[in-house]
DNA sequence: GCTAATCCCTAGTTTTTTACTTGGTTTTTG
DNA sequence: CAAAAACCAAGTAAAAAACTAGGGATTAGC
């Protein structure tokens, strides 16, 4: 999981067709102005976006871009995976040849942390950040998440936190 | 907060140390060896670690690194954020210029989400890594890994540690 | 006091990634 | 049919990451 300006540009983008909709489609014209990016640029992160069923195009005049799901089931995780989409990480790539078995625990331990934050980031959906009164609550439930940390029963811990954030 | 390969190996670099604690110093000779990673890239990203406060070196023979403060009082956000440094990141600042409102509001929201990040691995610390359950038998077992590694039987130890790690 | 190991700097270069440019084609509305 | 949009592809420019080369400055051990 990377997190550069390329995915925040893909977070901010997704969002503004979050806050239209309903309304009619959102053009790339619009979003390039609104977040100084080139057009065409952006037609590159919105071509990823359509291949993982993100976003719907539609041609010709008065088209533009819409989400292709629901608010609530586009998650910022998968946003930002839709457009990095390679992002070995670790060199070894987990379960590794590594050599020495220092390397392999920091490795493991970094694969850890990495999804941790996969998982954090997957609980956050579009619609959680567009109604912002329950972002702060989702804040809250942070301190769950950590305490699973700490104690080491990460795995349940999260899935639970995840459920309650995205579950309404 | 960005989070790219930069921040992994600092990250990375740091659990090195962690894992050491308590022995003599890490040398960068070391770690180099064990991310993969050229000498003098390392002394760059250690050189913004040790102006944060996070690492102490010493000098001449025997010497190298050691963490500056308790594995506690180290997150994982301090660690990113030396080695990043500059990071804007919203290009108009947070609370800028923003001409449009709508464009204004994504870039709002955006910080909003950047914040959570932030606090997120601002909760995790270098002990919540090192000190999980599991972690710890590997680390006691680091030992016998040493000793594999002259007499030879290396390969079976390790594989033995990495099962530990995942299996929960 | 010499030597080697180590941290510590600085100024580059190469490589990779990001972001942009250009120049299209296709679909659709009016 | 004309214009507005999505779609596509090949290349270029700019920025960041990663490395290279060359040196100090400290310090432990001989």
């Amino acid at each position: 999981m990377r997190l550069t300006t390329k995915g925040r540009y893909a977070v901010t983008a997704m969002l503004d067709l979050a806050l239209q909709e309903g309304r009619r489609p959102v053009t790339l014209q619009d979003i390039a102005v609104n977040q100084e990016i080139s057009l065409s640029y952006l037609e590159q992160l919105f071509a990823r976006l359509r291949r993982n069923g993100l976003v719907r195009g539609t041609r010709g005049p008065g088209g533009g871009y819409r989400l292709a799901k629901e608010l609530d089931l586009i998650s910022i995780a998968s946003i930002i995976s839709a457009v990095d989409e390679k992002a070995d990480m670790t060199r070894c790539g987990g379960e590794a040849n590594c050599q020495d078995g220092e390397k392999c625990l920091t490795h493991e331990l970094w694969a850890e942390l990495s999804e941790k934050i996969f998982e954090f980031l997957d609980g956050i959906s579009l619609g959680d950040l567009v109604r912002r009164p329950e972002v702060l609550e989702v804040a809250e439930r942070q301190e769950v998440v950590r305490q699973g940390l700490r104690s080491g029963r990460l795995k349940t811990v999260v899935v639970e936190a995840s459920s309650l954030i995205s579950s309404n």
